[in-house]
DNA sequence: TAGGTGTATTAACGCGCGTTAATTTATATT
DNA sequence: AATATAAATTAACGCGCGTTAATACACCTA
């Protein structure tokens, strides 16, 4: 301890030679042509001081962190039941890892966009950023649109010119109603993964009702609720739904959160699942296949996401000039055994 | 865009002030008592040019890098099932939003203990770093208890001269098992959590033996089997616990992800929970309420852990010299419908 | 041998900021 | 008024590195 920081000119000392060409050879500057045998000794004395270049002055000489950030724009409260996170994390993990760069997670204040967002690109701290799903009224986007730093979405927004991966929220939302349709159910309520602002849950919603109107059937916007994340919402929703006496043989919980605590009420109503309900969720988050009765849901591709995004971001990194991309990622319908065909009365 | 990059030079020009009186006014350099008026001049230039600083220079300036690093050590495929991450990074974010740091993530490839480390130490990304839950057998360890950079551990390795903060895993497990005791089982499995280099599947299980020494219950290692995080591992590991055709009227499964993935084993074989086999679970993950049926299992606070590893780094952090600190956190059981009272012949 | 043509290497500058030591200006003391 | 003391401000250096423009060196050609 206490020892000395090592730095590239200890380097450059110990291998005879200037710290111009450790810089060099360290960065395989293919422009200026070193001798091999002077590579050797470089690498050679840097490995032997276990020299570790300082991240803030390589940062600053050459204008890029070699970091992204992960931007979070919810509430930490939502951040700690969002069963995606892990997923997201560890496919970005795997994508960083391979191009050496770095991973910040920042969260961005609701109401607090503007600031943060300048700040963000401002201190430079990071080369681009990936967003996680956003409200349709983030007003700090227009300011993400004009700055100078790449900027990957994570979620759609209609109108934006940012760049962006994502699944078709509504033609998922329609694979799964469409399941329910098939096994002859027309009464069928949704109870959504988030408030309206925010845009996966307006795709969602337009795709159950979209699905609906193909089959001919009547929008009934009373077996429609509004959930907020976690399963706690959906668990509240269900019980509001219950208590309206609307009948229904079936239920879209758009997400598998929302799904868990949907059938958590559904239950303590005395229903029996998919007897009495069927459930399709949405995600297929890895506990959905645990459930009980497992989970007939649409898998999300989560990992793959990431993934894209951090590629997508990394492009844009590299060639300055690319086409505006709006990735859509195909889901899957996983059917399980919480959805039944329709029989006899309900509820 | 294309707009030059306001430095803080460019703030002391348009307030008249000298480079140096602007760094004294925006970063509160008490040392230096700066004129009110003058400070005053020196914010409004700021705030009209939107000044932000550049986080390189500064941290390179400053030798502090003004972020702080979660080091994870499993696997991806791991850490995508890790359903406790939200709440570690929402806690964490909580807290690295109020110090104003940054947050990086980092992932140690297995293996490669040794050079990350050193890498994460030596590039002076980070100031400090909170490692999540290791394993007792990770050589790299040693390496941190020797660099000059503050540590966290969120979790407990022996014999480590390292911070750090975790709930008493062993006492934790007693309180699950005592549970099941009092309900009058005798006869209980137990699924780990983890395999057993990871010190929290270590101590699970001796809680777990302690509390049947305790209670003058033999230990039957046939009743034992080995998780591995997620839900699958606990689905297989009863599938072999049942095929082992040994008694047992209860389970500890030592994670809720363990015993989400079992319960469906022991549904699938046709049993009853907790009619035929109660199950305690540990985490009380925000899904465990919803568990069917709910979940009885411990809980783990998580985002408190995090948050008092923040705190514990960021007093490191400042006060160089502390004493070492093994911070203990309380659980709690909580009982919901997944145990029940021994009665009656069992599988 | 003088003049070319690459090739390999380096000296020197700047990135933007924090910070010390020195300087100027205001206030109190004799 | 002259001096001592404190308050306010600044000039100048260095953090560690990337990078350009210049230099030294080897090898050919006439």
């Amino acid at each position: 301890m206490a020892e000395r920081r090592i730095t590239s000119q200890d380097v450059a000392d110990l291998a005879g030679v200037s710290r111009t060409t450790v810089s060099f050879v360290l960065n395989n500057d293919t422009r200026f042509s070193i001798r091999p045998e002077t590579q050797q000794k470089v690498h050679d004395a840097a490995a032997k001081l276990g020299y570790v270049p300082n991240a803030s002055a390589r940062a600053l000489a050459s204008n890029q962190a070699k970091a992204i950030g992960l931007i979070m724009t919810r509430d930490t409260h939502y951040i700690s039941s969002d069963v995606f996170l892990p997923q997201l994390i560890g496919g970005l993990l795997d994508s960083v890892k391979l191009f050496g760069i770095s991973l910040l997670i920042e969260w961005v204040e609701p109401g607090q966009q503007l600031q943060t967002y300048h700040k963000l690109t401002g201190s430079k701290h990071i080369d681009g950023m990936i967003l996680t799903i956003s409200r349709d009224d983030d007003t700090g986007l227009k300011v993400l649109e004009d700055a100078d730093i790449p900027v990957v979405l994570m979620g759609t927004v209609p109108n934006s010119q940012l760049n962006s991966v994502d699944i078709d929220n509504a033609a998922s939302a329609r694979k799964a109603v469409n399941h329910l349709l098939k096994l002859g159910h027309r009464q069928i309520a949704c109870i959504t993964d988030a408030q309206l602002p925010y845009s996966s849950a307006t795709q969602r919603l337009r795709g159950y009702k979209q699905a609906l109107a193909a089959a001919g059937v009547s929008i009934d916007e009373s077996l429609v609720r509004f959930g907020d994340f976690d399963a706690e919402s959906g668990y509240k929703a269900m019980q509001s739904l219950l208590k309206s006496k609307h009948e229904f043989s079936a239920v879209f919980a758009a997400s598998d959160n929302i799904s868990f605590g949907a059938m958590e009420a559904a239950r303590e109503a005395g229903l029996d699942i998919p007897g009495d309900l069927s459930f399709v969720g949405h995600d297929d988050i890895p506990l959905a296949r645990f459930a009980n009765p497992p989970l007939t849901t649409i898998r999300v591709p989560a990992a793959e996401i990431a993934r894209q995004s951090c590629q997508l971001l990394l492009e844009l990194l590299t060639d300055k000039v690319s086409p505006k991309q709006n990735i859509l990622l195909e889901t899957e319908l996983i059917v399980r055994n919480s959805t039944k065909e329709k029989e006899g009365t309900n509820r």
